[in-house]
DNA sequence: TTAGTTAAGGTCAAAGTGACATTAACTAAG
DNA sequence: CTTAGTTAATGTCACTTTGACCTTAACTAA
């Protein structure tokens, strides 16, 4: 594998100070034909330049000399897909020597859900490795095939988001940042359902989530359905530690 | 506050790449006499530069380029406090601008539990501040004199360690790590007053640990004490995920 | 032998859970 | 206008889990 970056040499590269960059994690919900049911999609894009030149790799860059961690993010997530995430929450830091092939890299990595409105997903076709124009695409965040050829350690990275979205204890605040403001308590098991990938028994599931303090009921209904109109819902809980939730500035 | 460390202009320093650098906050259950009960403690050193000379620190120092991140954090501990623990846990990465009034630092933060028996808690004379003596004392977790007065960030560095710490999910792997191979229901219990800070039904307690199922019955049993003589316990469960506990090469 | 102490197990009412049935309120087909 | 289809919303019931408390077991020290 060749590269034209300088310290490719690894007795080299290891004198070198590590470089600190910053990647994130996207998730967000969106209608699956293949499952049926909602399934989580995440944006990927595509490397122009070696290593990895043409493979898929999470969204980052360089950390810049006047940014805090999570504005780099934020910064970096705008420019290269257009999305702006309205909080952004620290994943985990990699570090270890041979992530990079060439130069030591420690990336601190972000998470963030966003709703289905907020992403744009441009294109359909995207959702497919083989077309080679854009440089931004969204994928099902189990697609094994695009998961193994993804640049750098990014695979791990991912299936290591999943795990922490799947172990999250808080059941409203997951579906109201996938949601918006208000949704009915059948959306939310759809978000549940995507994200632990089985089916939940609709009644009982909505007892849960009443009894669940942080959800709250508004006195609007959503009409259009073929079906009696149910009730919308709002989230009241606050992040359960400032750090557990980043503001963007 | 002076300082002999060149960038300490707040426009110059912003323009140099940031420091990378690992630290780690290490807690050990320990008699108190204060509240009856165990408690946590934690051990500090004290800062011998500027800046922030002669204030309590957390154990840390920069990346070496040879190491990973949690090697460095666990040579760095072994150099500055001689603990070695057993494993090392992520917690965050702090990276605000003006978290250090010299150059720019972004801080890979450590966390772990060791047992009594591996921390060597040299002085007990050292628990005050006014000591001025030794580098490194323990501390109570919980000594608002002692946090108030910490340098850099540290303060709410070890309030967020804390906070995951009781918001851990799991039973039966922190009381393990503070405890050892073999524990008694009775330390486990104390393990979990001490962290919550609250009072807990013994047999209420025991009935939920049995059921458990990471924990289980050997069968030995610990004398030596004034009654009937507990049954001893052991752990069986593995970490719920990889990263959640690194090993240290 | 007895008092003191903690271990270990049991009881019981109250609360919570999972499986499933019933009624409510809408749309669309005829 | 009526009826079938669909999902919303609530209720029932057996079973499990929880919290408060009691009883008995097994040791030490006086």
């Amino acid at each position: 594998m060749l590269s034209q970056i300088p310290f490719a040499n690894v007795a080299e590269r290891r004198e070198q100070p590590p470089i600190l960059a910053v990647s994130t994690v996207i998730f967000s919900l969106r209608d699956d034909e293949r499952s049926g049911r909602k399934s989580l999609w995440l944006p990927l894009v595509r490397r122009t330049r070696d290593p990895y030149r043409g493979q898929w790799a999470l969204p980052g860059g360089p950390l810049g000399a006047r940014d805090s961690l999570v504005d780099a993010a934020a910064a970096n997530l705008r420019e290269t897909t257009g999305l702006i995430p309205r909080y952004l929450e620290q994943l985990y830091a990699f570090g270890d020597l041979e992530r990079s092939p060439t130069r030591r890299v420690v990336s601190v990595v972000y998470w963030a859900l966003v709703r289905e409105d907020d992403a744009p997903h441009t294109d359909t076709a995207a959702t497919s490795v083989l077309l080679d124009d854009p440089n931004v695409a969204w994928f099902r965040a189990d697609d094994e095939q695009v998961l193994q050829n993804m640049a750098f350690d990014h695979q791990q990275i991912i299936e290591y988001a999943l795990w922490r979205l799947r172990n999250k204890v808080e059941y409203g605040s997951i579906a109201h940042r996938l949601l918006g403001e208000r949704f009915t308590l059948a959306q939310v098991r759809e978000v549940y359902e995507a994200v632990l990938n089985k089916s939940l028994d609709p009644a009982n599931f909505r007892r849960q989530l009443r009894n669940a303090a942080d959800i709250e009921e508004t006195d609007e209904f959503l009409a259009g359905g073929k079906h009696r109109p149910p009730r919308l819902y709002r989230y009241t809980g606050s992040p359960t530690h400032p750090l557990e939730s980043e503001n963007i500035s």
